[in-house]
Formats: C-alpha cells, structure tokens, sequence
DNA sequence: GAGTGGTCTAGACCACCAA
DNA sequence: TGGTGGTCTAGACCACTCA
C-alpha cells in the first residue's frame, strides 16, 4: 500500500485528491470516452494501488461534479449530453409549469472570423485568432424565444459549419462530443435584463426595447477550459429561467 | 448493532438515510439551533447503535445540503446566516469584478394584510391569512439597484415590525433565524426580464420601462417548508446575476 | 494532551443488472 | 451466476483546535 505519512507535508493532498487528478487526467487524454464504461472500482484500486473505499471517494467528488455518472449493477460511465435527462443539462429555461423541453433549432448563420479582444479574453486565446461563429434561433412550442450568438474556437472545431449544427438538432453540445471529443461539463453565466436590438427584435418577432434575458455563458470542458461563448437573448413571457439555491 | 437486512423490503431505505431524516427531525424539533455545535460522530453513532462511518455519511449528506457545517478540530454545526460568507449565501448579484457584497437596506413599508390567493399558494397557506408586507431598497455602492418585495405568514413571524428590518441591516434571513428561531435553508428562483412599473422605476430613479431582472423567489426552511416570497426586481446595468452550471 | 473531524484500510454483505 | 456499484463495520492513524 501507499505509504500516506510520507507524502509531503508542505504539499499534503489527500490520497483520493491525487486519484481524483489522475483520473481527471484520463479524462483529458482521451483514456475514456463520453458515454464509456471505466474501469471498475476494484480494478482501478489494483491500478493505484489503494483500497476499494479510497477510489471510491474520489470517483463519488467526480459523480458530484457530473463528470462521471454511477449506474448501479452495469459501471462507472463518463457522462455525455446523450439521453433525454442529460441533453438538457445545461438548459436553464422551463415552461410555465415548471418542466423543461428540447427546443427546435433554426439556424441563421455559421461563419468563420477573427476574434476580438473582448471574444479573446472570453476563451483566452490570442486576439485575432480563427474562430467561428453561429447564430440561431430556438423555438420553444412553435414560438421563437432565444436568438443565440455562439463563439468557439476554430482550432479545436475544425470543419464546424451550418450543416451539422442544423443535423444535431439544437443539442450543440451532443455535437462537440461526438464529433470533436469535446465534452463540456460546466458552464459560468452572468444574466442580466437588456432591451432587445433592432436585429434581435426583427428574429423574435418583437418590437424594438422589449425587456430580454440575457445570458452570457462561458462553458467548459475537462480542467476549466474554456471552448464556447455564447450570448443568449431570452424572451420571458412564457419561460422563464430557473434557479436552486441551497 | 441494527440489522439492516431485516427492514421492510418495499421500503427499503439506507440506514445513514435513515439517520439523516432523524437529525433533520431533531433540527425542525429545535435540538439544535442554527450556530450551534451537534453532538460528535461518535456520540451521534452511540445514540444511533451505528457505526461512525455511518453517521459520518448521513452528516456528508446535510453538509453538502449546506445545512450543517464541518469545522475539522472542532465539531460539526448547525448552519447559520450569520459570518461574512454565509451572509451573502442566496446572493446572486455580484458587480463587474465578479466579487459579492453585502449592500445597505432602505426600508420603504413593512404593514400586515391578508394574502391573496395568488401569495397564499406561493406559501401554502389559507387564502386571507395574516401576512406582512415589506418593501425596501437595496443599495450597492451607494446605487439604489433591487427594489424588493417580501410576504411572510404572520403567524410565523409574529410582530415583525420596520424597526427590526432596519436594526438587522440588510439581512432578512439572519433576523429570521436569531428573532424567530427560523433559517431558511433553501431557495427556488423563476427569473424574467420585465418592464419596470412606475412605482418602481421612482424609487430607483429610472425611466418608466426600463428593463429589469424580476426574480421571484421561495426560500423554504426544514423540510422543504416555504416561508416566504420575496419578489425582486433589479438594475443589471453594474450588477449581474451569477450562476454556475455542472 | 484530549477531543474533534478527516483519511484509509480490509472485509463482509446487499442490491442491481446482464447473460 | 458473476460482476458491478452500494452499504456498513471496526479499527488505525492523521490533521486540526484549544485549553
């Protein structure tokens, strides 16, 4: 077994925040894929060679981050945006009773451009680096509610354009998985009230300065990196954005 | 020791489940009160003729509840709204440099009346209970930005007046629990972007109309139980509302 | 030094799933 | 039936706090 007393005291780290590193670092290496099976606890345990309990824990912080998701009886599996509970994971915007839907996806464009400092800054690239850009429309119940502006960058969606946004039906980040190995899994948002302009009014089918949400999103994949921009002007007549608070 | 597999096999529940709905119990009984120290592990694990690992879980599960709290070296605690962290525990709003502050409290009414159906629903009480009513301002950086409006049941809150709303200066949820023994411990948020009513747009000095964050919240006590509602609506131009997504 | 939470182990047994 | 995750135990030892 691990010799835990010897470890350094300066730089103490208990034995299942090491175990939770190396496995985060499987992750990123592309060891196992969103939606496979890892290894079993015991297996794992013989490969780090400490107990059952111990690659437990680790496994248990990583299940709390939704990175990894427990099926009992079958495996440990990487979670993907697959599935009809996971494919709105990210989706914050529910009907007036409470429940959530997929929404359709109308494209309105897919370019490739050059990023800005500010769009830079949002995914810490170079300014003017390649980048690719999408706009669209989401339409809750036949109704157009979010006019979308997404920003990724292009060296790591290489090929991205309007087709397969319009083929993977709304889910994007489905897309980035299963076509670029990208699985994000978590996002930052800053929301915030915001008068509707001209060209976002026009979309909706609004009149200009009606009151929308807007939800600035930065998402990330595997040790906080980031990979998508997206800016959401949200109508909340009908929907409106939930939150928990514990 | 208890035999767990003897229990009731269509009800089959873990024994640290079972654990942690008797502390919940001995909380909303009153046992211990918010800012207090629980009894330790192993005292807990005598009491319940389990093992300390057992209790250790059930624990685990409030902690990240952030119901309890772990203080290591010292003991476990009941959580409080008291503390510079815990204090801004349900707020969202934070300015442009990300960082959270507690902002000044200008109390505008605090009167008793009788909840309508529409207020008795969100606090699941009787239509025409005793309620009270409170607007106030909040101020951030000497800018008036949330114009709020906040229902509590009477009964629970009884002779809640201006005076104390402004003695506690800011914040409603520790006067809750140091004047009536109540902490809130959990919140549900549905939030909109809507036109400012002439009322409000007054008392924060804006046009008529001008876009605002409108969030409408429950916050519950022990067991889910709401007690109050609290109406929000406020200028994002300097703050934004945050939220993290995993 | 005594008491608390935090980590780790080894092993037993249960619940669930698939072949 | 065998493999997986899930629960529970008993005991050792570490890290932290405070008197």
């Amino acid at each position: 077994m691990m010799n835990v007393t010897a470890s350094n005291v300066l730089s103490y780290q208990p034995l299942y925040e090491q175990i939770k590193r190396m496995l985060t670092q499987s992750l990123i290496d592309g060891e196992w894929k969103a939606g496979e099976m890892i290894p079993s606890e015991m297996e794992l345990a013989a490969r780090f060679q400490v107990s059952q309990g111990t690659v437990r824990k680790a496994i248990d912080a990583l299940v709390s981050e939704n990175i990894l998701t427990r099926r009992q009886g079958k495996g440990t599996y990487v979670s993907s945006h697959n599935g009809e509970v996971q494919k709105l994971r990210f989706l914050r915007l529910a009907g007036p009773d409470g429940k959530k839907a997929l929404p359709q996806n109308q494209l309105i464009s897919c370019v490739r451009a050059k990023a800005t400092a500010k769009v830079a800054k949002k995914l810490n690239i170079k300014s003017g680096s390649a980048i690719i850009e999408i706009k669209r429309l989401l339409i809750f119940d036949g109704r157009p509610l979010i006019y979308d502006h997404i920003v990724l960058p292009a060296q790591e969606f290489n090929g991205l354009s309007g087709k397969q946004v319009d083929e993977y039906k709304g889910s994007l980040y489905r897309m980035y998985e299963e076509l670029y190995g990208i699985p994000m899994v978590g996002a930052h948002e800053e929301i915030r009230a915001v008068e509707a302009p001209a060209e976002v009014a026009a979309a909706l089918k609004l009149k200009k300065g009606t009151p929308l949400l807007q939800i600035d999103r930065i998402a990330y994949s595997y040790g906080n990196r980031p990979l998508e921009w997206r800016l959401g002007l949200c109508l909340t007549d009908y929907y409106h954005y939930q939150a928990d608070l514990e």
